[in-house]
RNA sequence: GGGCGGUUAGCUCAGUUGGUUAGAGCGUUCGGUUUACACCCGAAAGGUCAGUGGUUCGAAUCCACUACCGCCCA
């Protein structure tokens, strides 16, 4: 691999990194490696991949999934987990059935013309054609997924699971079949769940009718609905039992409009006073509510809309007419017959068919339902138990909320696509057989004479059985079964925990034995467009994340991605940030250039065992592997809390400010004083850093680190391991935990920062040595050990250091106060020696504000009775510092005022 | 109507058990000597942490209320 990898390094003329160069070749070289297998006899780590529609193509969302899961897959594999990520595809029943339809349509083909079973192989080809291009897809996004496991929905392992599960739910008495008002889709022609439907608010007209009294004509009642198209299937008027406007009419009868037929006035305790005029049309067969009134009541239920959304002979004349046309003709012929007493504007909830976008019709309806509550009840209490948890915690609550106001599910769909319901009537004898295997004949009568149920089942019932079915459940004795359940996390879209999260774990509990099929659920959000809106093709606003591979690379944007994605929170994706990903990797590159170069001219053989050399370190070698060390130890922590974009953050941080902008800088001073014992002992360093980080990103940037460790690993031998994704994550080390050096380089950084400063404050030319002087009482022989580290960094030809307080012509100079000292810096320039002072004068009163804060902070009983003893240390001694501060401004103010 | 969340720099967002003078990226301004990198380097400006009140030695963080925004469920 490595040779290749070579190969194509030297072929390319460019300086800056470029990602498809590589991409491909390590994604291969991964996958024919068998590196995405479970490997090794560790503690097994799962997760199960929600499973993309099947609809063709994977969008910025699907990327974010996998962005986060090959994270938490990786770092895991790295941890020695025997890892396992199950990879699958999701039949998306309306959609896909929508989609070939429409298809046929362009054609001039109408599936009920060809038949069912042309119908689906015109649907298998579609599929078959996604099912390539997404894992293909998932391939460009470094998905280390294990191909050889791959589900779809519609296998016949996860079959065999939804027959299982239909069959005992139904002989548990949790499925049944009943005639209820359900939510119709009149242009996709089934029945869509709850869930499946959304509700827009609209303004409309509030129409307030009048009804007649039979015995006298004269007389009305009027009620107010936004639905007047519905009235020839009007079977009551109810009111309110306690509402003395109307308590003497109950019982009374009017006469529907436009049918002329009789009705009676009800009472019922779920009428709204308030709304209309108090008074409402019930209408059983088309409104829920009504529906339930209607039970309540024994009203009779009248249908008048078909399934196509047109009427029905209960209308009368506008028989034929689509509800939402006979709706303005029905109001016309209202007006005509003087009903109407007004028209109001009033704003009201539309219900919208999530899948098609044309209005839900509420109708009566014979279909397949999930008992849930039995279900429901275990799923609370494993969740109260803390046996599940989720990430963000609040979603607990959300979950739990539903939970416990759940109805029960629709499951039949009037598609052809999808797992067919396992039930099969007796023509004969009108017995239900409901088995597991296609029955021959009646299991009561005999007769051969049987039908099989025509509906499918919802395509959310398959993937709630995901996390067993993909193991192999039904089959007990699957060895991955047993293996890998439960499995460990359950990451996917915030958007779908009532779909898909809540159902899992209910049914998996029921097939599982109560064990739960995962132990977190990591929720994030959706991935919006740069102006906050939500991308939908529609607006035309989805980008697409294979062309953003192919113009930045695929570890740019899932840096970019992860970075910007905290657990349950929407995140917007804009070009700036895919491009900062994309340098980001530069850098990394560059880095790489520069480290590998160094190791190649040192000549030296890299020793990655650096511990037995402690005593030659210097003080950046100490504070880089201190620095090094706390990274290692918070990303690991981290990623244990699912707090990737933090665990990302630090490691960016420490790579670009404390890596490649200090470490890599001092070091270059001394690699240039060739065959020294300091030259190898930073190439040293310099390289177990580098790799160090190299691993430290692996899991966020597959691609670019394994590329580099590839070309690395011909120069350094890298303990047996064949490739990054297979080695080993970063441990603390405490040999490498040094806190004094720490502290000191950070001083030292602060002289060489101040030096800094003070050039570009005084505009001094960037090419102009200076000459400084230093005054420490404490530190002055750090400060000298570092001198040319000073001098080097902050351009100084000289560098004075001493520690007493001796008589320095300030004339002409520029201070600056550390706690570790005074900094001098001449200058030739004219100083206005009066700004000066008016500048130090600001500071010292800067610094005795602060001063006099903590001398309250640290003489108040209280604070220092209550406070962790560890925040008074911290406080004390920022005290001490500002007081050698305060010291040395006061010392700089009276040699500046001397020489007034 | 019920529930959940948000409001922090010009923009996008971190800030996990309350503890330095509130951070980052992008953008802006100034300056770029330097063979890893201009997809870069150095320096800087910029915030009453939505508002009000409370708890506390100490509040962006906890509590209450208000305002605005968003999401979910009816």
């Amino acid at each position: 691999m490595n040779e290749k990898i070579t190969d194509i390094i030297n072929s390319s003329s460019s300086s800056a990194y470029n990602a498809q160069l590589f991409e491909k070749a390590i994604y291969n070289f991964w996958e024919n490696s068998d590196f995405f297998k479970p490997q090794g006899s560790g503690e097994p780590f799962t997760i199960v991949m929600p499973p993309p529609n099947l609809t063709g193509e994977l969008h910025l969302g699907h990327a974010l999934t996998v962005a986060i899961e090959d994270s938490l897959i990786r770092w895991n594999r790295m941890n020695g987990k025997k890892t396992l990520w199950l990879p699958g595809v999701d039949h998306a029943a309306i959609a896909v059935n929508a989609l070939v339809e429409k298809q046929l349509n362009a054609e001039g083909i109408n599936r009920k013309d060809i038949g069912r079973e042309k119908f689906l192989s015109k649907v298998w080809e579609f599929v078959n054609n996604s099912r390539v291009k997404i894992a293909e897809q998932h391939r460009r996004l470094g998905a280390s997924a294990d191909w050889s496991r791959e589900q779809f929905t519609m296998d016949q392992g996860p079959a065999d699971a939804v027959r299982k599960t239909f069959v005992d739910l139904y002989n548990d008495k949790l499925i049944y079949r009943g005639e209820r008002i359900v939510n119709w889709d009149t242009s996709s022609q089934t029945v869509v769940s709850d869930l499946e439907v959304e509700y827009l608010n609209e303004e409309g007209s509030f129409w307030f009718i009048r009804y007649y009294f039979s015995d006298n004509k004269n007389q009305y009642i009027t009620i107010a609905t936004t639905r007047p198209e519905t009235i020839p299937a009007d079977t009551a008027i109810a009111v309110h039992p306690e509402d003395d406007r109307f308590k003497e009419l109950i019982g009374k009868k009017v006469i529907v409009p436009i049918v002329n037929r009789e009705i009676v006035i009800i009472a019922d305790d779920m009428i709204d006073m308030n709304l209309g005029t108090g008074a409402l049309k019930v209408t059983p067969g088309h409104d829920q509510l009504d529906f339930e009134i209607g039970l309540r009541n024994n009203l009779e239920i009248l249908t008048m809309i078909n399934l196509d959304g047109t009427l029905n002979d209960v209308a009368n004349e506008f028989e034929g007419l689509d509800r939402l046309v006979a709706r303005d003709l029905i109001v016309k012929k209202l007006h005509e017959l003087d009903c109407i007493e007004k028209i109001e504007l009033r704003e009201h909830a539309l219900s919208i068919s999530q899948r098609t976008g044309s209005v839900i019709e509420p109708l009566i309806s014979k279909q397949w339902f999930v008992k849930v509550k039995p279900l429901a009840e275990k799923a609370i209490d494993i969740v109260e138990k803390k046996q599940i948890d989720f990430v963000p915690e609040q979603f607990t609550k959300t979950y739990l909320h539903w939970m416990h106001n759940i109805k029960d599910w629709t499951i039949s769909r009037q598609i052809w696509w999808g797992h067919r319901i396992p039930v099969w009537y007796c023509q004969n004898c009108s017995n239900e057989i409901v088995q597991i295997d296609d029955p021959k004949k009646c299991n009561s009568c005999n007769s051969i004479d049987i039908l099989q149920d025509e509906d499918t089942l919802d395509t959310w019932f398959s993937s709630a059985l995901w996390p067993h079915s993909t193991l192999g459940w039904p089959n007990k004795n699957s060895n991955d079964l047993s293996e890998f359940y439960p499995t460990q996390v359950m990451e996917t879209g915030y958007d779908i925990i009532f779909f898909w999260v809540a159902r899992m774990i209910m049914l998996s509990l029921y097939n599982m034995d109560g064990v739960p099929p995962f132990r977190h659920v990591y929720l994030h959000g959706l991935v919006r467009a740069s102006d906050g809106s939500k991308m939908s093709k529609s607006k035309k606003n989805v980008i697409d994340p294979i062309k953003l591979i192919d113009e930045y690379g695929t570890d740019a944007l899932r840096f970019s991605l992860l970075s910007s994605s905290s657990p349950g929170n929407d995140q917007r994706i804009t070009d700036e940030k895919i491009k900062s990903g994309r340098n980001f990797a530069n850098k990394i590159w560059n880095a790489k250039k520069f480290v590998l170069a160094s190791l190649k001219e040192s000549e030296i053989s890299f020793n990655d065992n650096l511990v037995a050399n402690h005593e030659n370190l210097n003080l950046e070698d100490k504070w880089i592997l201190t620095e090094l060390n706390n990274i290692v130890n918070d990303s690991n922590r981290l990623l244990a809390n699912f707090e990737l974009s933090e665990a990302l953050g630090i490691i960016r941080d420490f790579f670009w400010d404390d890596f490649a902008d200090w470490y890599i800088e001092i070091i270059k001073i001394r690699l240039r004083d060739e065959g020294s014992e300091s030259e190898s002992e930073s190439v040293n360093v310099l390289v177990h850093t580098f790799c160090s980080i190299i691993k430290l990103l692996h899991p966020f940037m597959p691609f670019i680190t394994e590329t580099i460790w590839q070309e690395f690993e011909s120069y350094i031998n890298f303990k047996n391991k064949k490739a990054l994704i297979v080695s080993s994550y970063p441990k603390e080390d405490r040999n490498f935990q040094f806190n004094d050096s720490k502290n000191e380089f950070d001083s030292i950084r602060d002289i060489i920062k101040a030096i800094r400063n003070i050039r570009a404050e005084n505009k001094v030319d960037a090419s102009k040595m200076l000459e400084i002087t230093i005054i420490s009482q404490s530190s002055s022989e750090l400060i000298f050990s570092m001198q040319i580290v000073i001098s080097i960094l902050s351009r100084c030809q000289s560098l004075n250091i001493i520690n007493d307080k001796g008589n320095i012509d300030l004339e002409d100079c520029v201070t600056s106060s550390l706690p570790i000292g005074l900094i001098i810096v001449p200058l030739t320039e004219l100083i206005d020696t009066e700004n000066e002072i008016l500048k130090i004068n600001k500071e010292i009163i800067n610094t005795e504000n602060a001063i006099k804060r903590l001398n309250d902070l640290l003489s108040n009983k209280q604070f220092l009775d209550k406070a962790p003893s560890n925040v008074v240390a911290v406080n004390q001694k920022k005290l001490d510092d500002l007081s050698e501060q305060h010291n040395n401004l006061h010392n700089a103010l009276e040699r500046m005022s001397n020489k007034r």
